[in-house]
DNA sequence: CCAAGACGGAACTGATCGGTACCATCAGGA
DNA sequence: TCCTGATGGTACCGATCAGTTCCGTCTTGG
């Protein structure tokens, strides 16, 4: 039986990339860092681009996982609940190893927007934007998709800007910003 | 005298970096593509981070003066003028070469904070943002310096959110939530 | 008990990386 | 005129890159 190689390449693979960005990590050390063998490695994966991209996926899957918990675990009112959002970000940026979203680090590491990892990463913040949508749908908001549209823009633009000044702080300014979005927007007639 | 072998190596540069991504283009793409001699190029520079540095600091003065012109040409009211800077952004994404902010770019591709790439990409946002509380002061409003966090969180949300869509429209998501902003922020009492 | 398969280690390929050394050329000022 | 200095071209350096190949070992299911 396979011993659980794949997985340690994947999770240092993961935690490197991450770390340190995808180009900046060559092959050895994830080799290295995972005790795993050169030649299982290509046993595993046909390419290095194959692994940035099962990373992604799975880091993809992670975080949206993640993200549903703070949803749920959210103790906000339903016209108030796209703001856990927020509250999450708050608590990452506040990580020692918080190193911005690493979708949008391959997006701007990764050049070519057809490249396989560029879609990986840009399918995943669709999907970020659609729980936002759900959530905006089931607060009552009238204008939902342009909203959560408007709330990813406001998350990603915390990201690089937590990044930029090393503190959580950029988390509670585009909170603010959020919360006059929501008290702005129109919602529909309640149904009492 | 010297012919203009520096110029013609930073202006190379600047584009090929932008373009591909600083670790993707390696000394001899610059030469080739500036037609400047190997040996002439570390004449100029001790090595590839330095040209990276001033390549940086040559597009933080080009871009702030862009920034400056566009301010200065807008037919938008004092209250409304922080708004000009969506209104170029919108400009920048619609060319056909945008490829995001070459500043957050380079602080995401060069993972090091403390490198002096990274410092240089931190001082250009912080000069944008100065610029913005200087408008959002003589605009009359109150809480400029926070204000002016917040518009350039939503520039910078914009931005990558641009890179990711492939299309011109974050920026006129963010330009509605920077007038949402405008409109609910407090000013100092009319002068008149 | 033994064969199949997954594994780690290491040697090797060709290409490219950033950086150095040397050389011939060409312009301009004394 | 001659000399100085900036230039472009090329050969070269050691290091590292992604990827291939082979070999010995260990585990496990039949």
């Amino acid at each position: 039986m396979a011993t659980n190689a794949k997985e340690r390449l994947l999770s240092a693979a993961e935690r490197l990339f991450y770390e340190e960005g995808i180009r900046a990590v060559g092959i050895e050390r994830i080799l290295s860092e995972s005790g795993v063998g050169r030649a299982s490695f290509y046993r595993h994966f046909p390419s290095k681009d194959d692994v940035v991209v099962e990373v992604l996926r799975r880091r993809d899957g992670m975080w949206r996982a993640w993200l549903d918990g703070r949803i749920t675990a959210s103790e906000r009112s339903p016209e108030e609940l796209p703001l856990a959002l927020f509250d999450g970000l708050a608590e990452r940026f506040a990580a020692a190893e918080f190193r911005g979203c690493a979708f949008i680090n391959t997006m701007v590491e990764t050049a070519d927007p057809d490249s396989p990892a560029h879609h990986v990463a840009a399918e995943h913040k669709e999907k970020v934007i659609a729980v936002l949508d759900r959530l905006l749908t089931e607060g009552g908001y009238r204008d939902h998709e342009a909203l959560a549209r408007q709330l990813a823009l406001l998350g990603d633009g915390a990201i690089v800007t937590a990044v930029r000044e090393g503190t959580p702080e950029a988390a509670v300014r585009a909170r603010g910003v959020a919360e006059v979005l929501l008290r702005t927007a129109a919602r529909e007639p309640a149904r009492t």
